[in-house]
DNA sequence: CCAAGAAGTGAACCATGATTCAGTTCTTAA
DNA sequence: TTAAGAACTGAATCATGGTTCACTTCTTGG
């Protein structure tokens, strides 16, 4: 035998992959999954459209990587400003909120294709992570405010996916596309949304029996 | 000359035009839009493939006409929740989040489709008019809400995609696998998250002005 | 320097699924 | 009954885009 990968060569490949990530998150920052296309990502990374299977056995595994990838990232920001100290826990939540309406704003099409567009299996049980990384996030955040008496008792887990869907549809949609300058009173407003909804005191229960 | 369409032909086609769209509509029910496929939809309805070209021009003329058909459908069951009289707009609000919550759980491949699955930019601009509506709608009841003071002044228009975006995440996704017998303690807590967020007096406006 | 083993290449291949079109069948008015 | 004009058919065609693989180039221990 006369060859044994090296360091350098480990390190060579722990870097190409590592390009080949962030040319693919920056892809799918411009037109989401669907446009993350193998032969033009290697094109981007200067690579043959092979050598990527080299690095990812197959499309989906590296969609799934990069979603992973995407994710950590997001996940990240939206945690440290959970963890300011001296906040309460409305305060926590309406940073972290802003942080997650901000992010999602400057980078739309990768927000979009986290939380909504839809993907091959595989990815989607990471973006069923991610949604439970965020509820996970949120309510520890909630409970940590009914103990400490700064918010009533509810539903933290459907408070929290509530809350990121109140966020994401406000912004997401149609409302995105409004002039800038107005933005940050749009992210106020949903975020204040999202307050009141976890703040107020408990609504009675209106159930209508309905057949629909 | 020898032909001239008929009412009777023309019925027939018009027949024929629907039972396509009903097909579709189950299919969509089914399997989304990536599943509804121009040679199995033939099948479902015993033709050709080639007729399909009949009567849509092509796979997104198809899409865009059997969103409308299901959108027509979803919009008309909210709107009659948010007209029966003798109630307040919190009682409206609740008895059309109801019944979109409801109508969501049980066709929820549909309802995902409707609300997030990515399409054609044809399809797209239909689901801009489908949220429009929705929000329309929503912003409407608000709207007289405020008028008759049964809810606080607000942007109702924002409230109204919160709204709409609140009740979808915290059904559609990891939640909507629960056991049924919890669906209806479920649905009513989104429910009471959105009236909470609506009718709650204006929280004091928190705006980190964190870089993120 | 050499040979063994990896890594890299990209054109060819393949799968999927929409679309077409030449031929067939149906409908109608004369 | 007949012929003009639609409507219908479905196999063939086309487009897209992921995946493979025979071959080339690089890396390394001896």
């Amino acid at each position: 035998m006369a060859y044994r990968e090296t360091s350098r060569v480990r390190e060579r490949k722990q870097a190409t992959r590592q390009a080949i990530l962030n040319n693919a998150l920056r892809m799918l920052n411009e037109s989401g999954f669907s446009g993350l296309q193998m032969a033009a990502l290697a094109r981007q990374c200067q690579l043959a459209t092979g050598t990527l299977y080299r690095y990812f056995s197959s499309k989906e595994a590296l969609c799934t990587a990069v979603f992973e990838y995407a994710t950590d990232i997001e996940i990240g920001r939206v945690a440290a400003q959970l963890q300011q100290p001296q906040l309460t826990a409305p305060e926590h939540i309406a940073a972290a909120l802003t942080t997650f309406a901000k992010r999602a704003l400057r980078a739309p099409i990768a927000a979009w294709a986290l939380i909504a567009e839809p993907v091959e299996p595989a990815v989607n049980h990471a973006r069923l992570r991610y949604r439970e990384q965020y509820a996970t996030l949120f309510s520890r955040a909630i409970d940590d405010g009914i103990a400490q008496q700064s918010l009533p008792p509810q539903n933290s887990t459907l408070s929290s996916h509530a809350l990121v869907g109140a966020i994401a549809e406000a912004l997401i949609g149609p409302l995105a596309q409004q002039q800038p300058q107005h933005l940050n009173q749009t992210i106020a407003a949903a975020v204040q949304f999202c307050l009141q909804a976890i703040t107020a005191k408990p609504y009675p229960t209106i159930f209508p029996d309905q057949e629909c």
